[in-house]
DNA sequence: ATTATACATAACCATATGGTTATATATCAA
DNA sequence: TTGATATATAACCATATGGTTATGTATAAT
């Protein structure tokens, strides 16, 4: 009879790649910047949210190591680090062969396409 | 002077592939489902969290239709559909091209390796 | 020295989230 | 029918989250 304690310190949720970019913004931010560094401000204006949302974004991002900063005069100017993103690249790449396999496997693809027909029935 | 709304209905966030996928018990029962059917009471067992605890968890997944139930008697088995994680994966390979170059430009190894070794420096 | 610009932070708020315990519901066994 | 099993839900709680409006801080311009 295992006892599941309550409220035990929650794993900040926030700190790694896959909660940074579980954020629909964020993932606009870094899309952005995959074509190159820029300045929040020019973040700001392009994606049209508040000037503090995007630092804060950033920061989130910046944690997890997807972006690295770097002051030019008065601007810090941000760049993509993709590498940071490359854990969750791995975990999914792990599930290609399950939509690969549509093509290899003529019955499942049936099978697939009768369940999909039906709906699932399974909700409530 | 564009007025930014506070409080205005946020987008439920667990409600896409990128969120589901985002915690980490989640894509435990992932794994698991990936090698095949299975009762919520072997992920239980397997994962060592409580019923409802992974029947919340499936739940979410089931949502964002990563996962399709059948009962089975009192039982009801889960599998994955991995479908329903393809956007992440579509996403997310987008970036591939980065680590990708690592290997085909030598010099950006070299400033690569340098900027770990000193650590980002961006805190605070 | 003062003002303007660019950005980060703080303080705050409503809501979402992950977790718990208790309970309802459906099926199987006696 | 009664009881046990398997799972889902409800009610609840502490904390995390995304957003806002100030405000602070460093650099640039006057």
């Amino acid at each position: 009879m295992v006892m599941y304690n309550p409220f035990v310190v929650r794993a900040a949720t926030t700190t790694d790649a896959f909660n940074a970019v579980a954020e629909p913004r964020r993932r606009e931010i870094l899309d952005l910047l995959a074509s190159g560094e820029r300045p929040v401000g020019e973040l700001v204006r392009r994606l049209g949210m508040s000037q503090p949302l995007v630092s804060k974004h950033l920061r989130v991002l910046r944690e997890v190591g997807a972006v690295q900063v770097r002051g030019e005069g008065r601007r810090r100017l941000y760049r993509l680090n993709a590498q940071a993103l490359k854990p969750v690249h791995d975990w999914v790449r792990g599930y290609e062969r399950f939509w690969a396999q549509r093509f290899d496997r003529m019955d499942d693809v049936l099978e697939e396409l009768k369940r999909e027909e039906e709906g699932d029935g399974s909700d409530g």
